[in-house]
DNA sequence: AATATTATGTGAAAATTACAACAAATGTAA
DNA sequence: TTACATTTGTTGTAATTTTCACATAATATT
């Protein structure tokens, strides 16, 4: 019998709906913390493979990445039985299955509008590739910038954006342009089809209920950082 | 009467305790994303205050933040009663008082680690200084960087680390070195005296349970997006 | 073959966080 | 002055997430 799993992520996702006749449909609602644990379980499970370790356990797990053994068994539960009772995990095929869960068993091309020093580093990041992403064009609107090479890529104008993000069939663009100008080009990735957004700067940005966006914001984690620093120096509040 | 609060941020935050005799010890324990949600509170008084706004009420924060009203509140209830009923809040007072909370009263010197292309980024970032952030120092153990000019900084040797930190009194590390340095850059961090550090690599980092220590995480945000996106195309995990 | 050991998967309990509703306070208009 | 509209601060409630505890299964040992 065929399980149709309809997974549903909570917090800030939109909810993703499919109907599929005569199969049975489970309607799975999983955390977004759980999706990020399981990005962080594959890195580590990469890493455990390149060392040659066939077998890990949900507690050593757990200790590589600093969570608990039973959030890790309750993580990886929402979307199978992968382990075997009394030993463990294989970690190839463990690796396998997260990288599955997270979409990452095909090439995602991506977008980056912001040739600034930001973009000039997400382009040259060698991390995008190992897990299958690659900058499939970047874009600017300053002339200065504008047909410079970084890498084997060369800096288009945006208003290039739409043609190429659909020849090159791109689903996701990098917001990497200063705040001010963020929403603007956020509108432009919308008009052009992307489905997804990741947004570097600290603005907060609209788009429509059914694409997907986050945020890498920087100055909120050093926020973080000094909200816990402050308040072991400071008297009261 | 006054009051002392004692905060404490949950999720991986440490506990912090602190003792005031004579008075009342209010132990409040304050959600990490109440925390960065001030953050972004914060960030959009300031751009109201920019215009002129001189009052707002919980629902526009709501609105241009993208959470509920009742989260706002809930949230600065935390840590005061800083609006009039009937009337809302005072734009330049909450937004001294946000400021005041995150521990942004002060000047915050940084010491970045790495003068790759993301460490040339954050060097140059401007967006540091308007919330009190400065880069007090910038280290490379790479003799091709070290001695390079980034802005009016120059790129310093890593050994230079604690005397430099020392000198500038700098508290927080940032890690900009590639993964498979960045534990060890941890390690000179922590021996350092480094009280908070910011990890931009994609691996956990261990350090000692009074060390505050965030990440700031590309691949995850990456991943959640295509694990939504995947969820929308494929047939069955 | 029986027993011990190890480690998963899971249902129930506990903890945490978000949400909703409303009383209290303020300002405005009749 | 009174009634009305607005909006906060707060209390209770619902939803979500994490943790706990253990039955179950696989392997190792005696
Ligand atoms: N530099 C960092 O380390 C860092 C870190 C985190 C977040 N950020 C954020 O990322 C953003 C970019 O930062 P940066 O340091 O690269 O700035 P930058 O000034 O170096 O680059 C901005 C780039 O965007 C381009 N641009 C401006 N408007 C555009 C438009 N409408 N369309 C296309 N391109 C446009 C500019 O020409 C420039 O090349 C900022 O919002 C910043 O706050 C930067
Ligand atoms: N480039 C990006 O856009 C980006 C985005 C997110 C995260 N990251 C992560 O940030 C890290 C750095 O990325 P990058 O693109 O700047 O890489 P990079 O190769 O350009 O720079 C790495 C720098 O660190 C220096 N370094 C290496 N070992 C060191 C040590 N022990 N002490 C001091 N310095 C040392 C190197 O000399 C080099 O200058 C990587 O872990 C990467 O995954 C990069």
């Amino acid at each position: 019998m065929k399980i149709t799993t309809n997974v549903i992520i909570l917090q800030k996702a939109s909810s993703v709906k499919r109907k599929s006749a005569g199969e049975i449909l489970k309607t799975l609602r999983v955390p977004e913390a759980t999706v990020s644990r399981l990005s962080i379980y594959s890195r580590f499970l990469e890493r455990l493979d390149k060392n040659g370790i066939t077998t890990v356990s949900s507690g050593e797990i757990a200790d590589g990445v600093g969570v608990s053994p039973a959030q890790v068994r309750k993580d990886l539960a929402y979307f199978g039985d992968f382990g075997t009772r009394g030993v463990g995990y294989n970690v190839k095929d463990l690796l396998k299955y997260t990288l599955k869960i997270l979409g990452l068993d095909q090439e995602w091309p991506l977008a980056i509008v912001g040739a600034g020093n930001l973009g000039f580093a997400l382009c040259t990041n060698r991390g995008f590739s190992v897990r299958g992403f690659h900058i499939a064009g970047v874009f600017d609107n300053n002339s200065t910038r504008i047909g410079k090479q970084i890498g084997n890529l060369e800096v288009k104008p945006l208003a290039q954006f739409p043609e190429i993000a659909k020849k090159e069939n791109i689903r996701i663009g990098i917001i990497a342009v200063r705040t001010s100008l963020a929403q603007e080009v956020a509108d432009i990735m919308v008009k052009s089809g992307m489905q997804a957004i990741l947004n570097f700067s600290p603005v907060t940005i609209n788009v429509p209920e059914d694409i997907e966006i986050r945020n890498v914001d920087l100055s909120i984690k050093l926020e973080l950082l000094t909200f816990n620093l402050g308040i072991k120096t400071t008297q009261s509040l």
